[in-house]
DNA sequence: CAAAACTACGTAGTTAAATACATAAATAAA
DNA sequence: TTTATTTATGTATTTAACTACGTAGTTTTG
């Protein structure tokens, strides 16, 4: 066990941001594993359309939570991938509305049956004394309430007292 | 609720990502707030150093989970911050040994009581029914044990029988 | 209804990590 | 003891996110 393993709480960010790496790199690999060019970052894109069908560009990137910059560049991969589409909404000029292509839609229902073995191992992973798939919900509900600096800089105000 | 936050366990990766970055972003103007200084990225580096004293470039890298160009670049900002030094091992040319300054140490000094109070924050923030960092140390075990993909090719391969 | 404010999208530039590659010193092997 | 291998460090480039800024529609307001 290193210091920062060991420091705890503090080094929180990178742990979570080391663990979030390494399982983005091995899904890449195992969806290459059955000869499917998809990469992981892709995932949220897809799946948000794939249930909500036809959304603009600012309703994806707050779908996925993500800033619209960031969106956009993903959508141009997806464009170029062919696994996406978008027309210029007629009631609304400002907007881009996003689709999937028959080729995404198609896509999809390869990439199902690898999703529910990537569950699998994943649940497999995060399930223990302590489901971090539900410590992660409960800490964001949290930090929806009050924020982590919120929460800091009252307990530093108590502490002036 | 999103589609992401919906998905389950698939999204982990995206959802550790981002809770990191938060996480990361409100520690950043914490240290402001007591007019420090200082960024998150820094302290696993520093911290580091608290209690190793003495390490190479390499042992740092390995210490903080980062390559060793990432950890370069950190300890460079870090030197021009002056708050480590380093100088040549005499009896391995090739490493470069690292150490905090006396900046470095009062610094760390000031920041102690800021990280009790982070610490709290956290802490507040990360448990719950679940514990997010005993979540994080027990996905962490069983990775280093199987990782992701090696779990996900043997289910993959399983159910190919 | 004209001006102001807001919203949607896009581009440019920045940042923080990674990978790939190169070099030099140390160690091991023939 | 030369040669090959490994290790430590550094540089260049790439990647995936961000912020800052600009433009063009849309909506609200005086």
């Amino acid at each position: 066990m290193n210091i920062i393993d060991e420091s705890g709480i503090l080094a929180i960010s990178t742990r979570l941001q080391r663990l979030s790496e390494q399982l983005r790199k091995d899904g890449a690999l195992f969806y290459k594993s059955y000869g499917i060019d998809f990469e992981p970052k892709w995932f949220p894109v897809i799946y948000t359309l794939h249930y909500k069908e036809v959304l603009s560009v600012v309703e994806i990137a707050n779908e996925i939570g993500y800033t619209h910059p960031s969106t956009i560049s993903l959508l141009k991969e997806l464009e170029k991938q062919k696994l996406i589409r978008s027309k210029k909404d007629k009631i609304d000029e400002r907007k881009r509305l996003i689709q999937l292509t028959t080729k995404g839609q198609e896509l999809i229902e390869q990439m199902k049956p690898v999703w529910d073995v990537m569950k699998k191992a994943l649940s497999d992973i995060a399930d223990n004394q302590n489901n971090l798939l539900k410590a992660i919900n409960e800490a964001e509900n949290k930090i929806m309430h009050q924020s982590f600096l919120q929460r800091a800089l009252q307990l530093k105000s108590e502490g002036e007292k």
